[in-house]
DNA sequence: GCTTTGACTGGAA
DNA sequence: GTTCCAGCCAAAG
């Protein structure tokens, strides 16, 4: 009989997503939706949001919304675009070419 | 334990 | 292009 899992299912999730976020490349970019399913949660976009904000030391800056949009408000927009032109990502608008700079996961 | 909130998403009008 | 709406998940009050 298997030992359950002293370990919240959430707190798994949590761990996934940043382990996944770190290994997004400088010069790519993914989306919380992306994200969220690569770490076994469809549909967990607003968790990864919330992971990405509470935790220290990730590559922020290379999450996106949808379609490369920056979801951010106020001065923590204009860091995050900042960041990623610096990377050598370039912006059409208030979007990126997601063509060119999205970073697809592995399959499982 | 119910309600609100948020760095979300996709589809429809 | 924009606005609205419904769905989803976890944390906070």
């Amino acid at each position: 009989m298997p030992l359950k899992s002293q370990v919240p299912k959430t707190a798994v999730a949590q761990a996934r997503i940043r382990a996944i976020i770190q290994k997004i490349p400088k010069g790519k970019v993914s989306s919380y939706g992306a994200i969220a399913r690569a770490a076994g949660v469809p549909n967990g976009a607003r968790q990864v949001a919330r992971v990405l904000h509470r935790s220290f030391g990730l590559p922020w800056q290379r999450v996106l919304g949808a379609g490369g949009e920056i979801k951010l408000t106020g001065d923590h927009a204009i860091e995050q675009r900042l960041r990623l032109e610096a990377e050598g990502v370039r912006f059409r608008g208030r979007r990126v070419n997601m063509k060119a700079h999205e970073f697809k996961f592995p399959r499982r």
